[in-house]
DNA sequence: CTCTATACTTAACGTTCGTTAGAATTATAC
DNA sequence: GTATAATTCTAACGAACGTTAAGTATAGAG
């Protein structure tokens, strides 16, 4: 087993772990039984459970971040939405579970201070940084704050449905729901 | 200590611990020590660590759900889901920490699968219960169906935000989110 | 072939967990 | 006041946890 390898499938499987039981119902040992590796090893590449958990979010996790609010945009904001959402549905099984134990932390569900804070300083940009995207597109109303808020939130459940949840959301619905809070766009 | 008390202490200590720290991070010890009694008199009133877990959310959680979904109506829609949002914000410190260890359940980050089965039961009901309140006010549009369920994805944020995330959401600002949503109604 | 760094193992450490046995205390009934 | 039932305690059980010590295998370099 090449050392890469080895090291790649630890954290494979902890995300699995982490995922179906927790920080504290995960143990080093099911991690090693599930890898098929001797329980030292886990803690030769990772140097304890915590450092484990970390990397899988301050890496994994803010990394699928980064590459989903990198995504292109089309000219029809309605579409850029449905397609951004719609995407999470053939993530891999893999990011899914990522993104599945991000949220978790980011409701404080798990994880602790430290990265309650990252996932704070993440949160303050997600306002502004949909702000910009939709800024051509609204009417200089007095509630445009409020449908960019309204879209954020929207966005916020649908996610959750797809990856949190597991459910497939197929585009029309999406589609639909993006219009009614966009329609005036 | 009179016997109802003891057994009422050590639920409101547990849906502490349990919504700090997990299912598998809280500890019996650790409810013990808070609660002021002995360990085994959580023993003497609970069978086990999964039984007073189970009856936080069977009980308590659910309990609340129905108070809740049994809210009179006022005559105007938006006056309404404003209010019922809103009201949230001033849920006892008990109570919001009991719909924060449903809403983690609901989420399967924690419990087992026969609450999971029990949230799934609920969780049909929810759409059906908002189209019959929202029903007169629609406008027998094709996308009558659409409105509901963005509606009800959006309350479900908001309820996170002031549940889950423990924020404090001002009435305008709820107000302005729904009214998006219902504009046409 | 030998040396050395890397990859990996067995076995155990001390701690904490959920849970219980069994006795002590307190309240209630007659 | 004594018998009985309801509370509460101290102490301990076995099991599982995170972590580590100390050694064995392996593979590439000289």
């Amino acid at each position: 087993m090449a050392k890469k390898d080895l090291r790649e499938r630890i954290k494979e499987v902890a995300v699995e772990h982490f995922n179906n039981n927790g920080y504290h119902g995960t143990t080093i040992r099911n991690i090693a039984k599930d890898v098929n590796c001797s329980l030292p090893m886990i803690y030769y590449y990772y140097n304890n459970k915590k450092e484990l958990f970390d990397e899988i979010i301050k890496r994994e996790y803010f990394g699928l971040l980064k590459r989903q609010a990198a995504l292109l945009r089309t000219n029809n904001i309605i579409d850029f939405y449905t397609k951004f959402v719609y995407d999470l549905n053939s993530l891999s099984n893999y990011d899914k579970k990522v993104y599945r134990l991000g949220i978790k932390v980011y409701l404080s569900f798990d994880g602790d201070e430290e990265l309650m804070e990252i996932m704070d300083e993440w949160e303050k940009t997600i306002l502004p940084r949909h702000y910009q995207i939709l800024k051509p597109y609204l009417k200089n109303a007095d509630n445009d704050i409020a449908i960019v808020r309204t879209l954020v939130h929207l966005l916020e459940t649908l996610i959750e449905s797809i990856v949190v949840k597991n459910r497939f959301l197929p585009e029309e619905e999406i589609r639909e729901e993006i219009s009614i809070v966009l329609r005036e766009c």
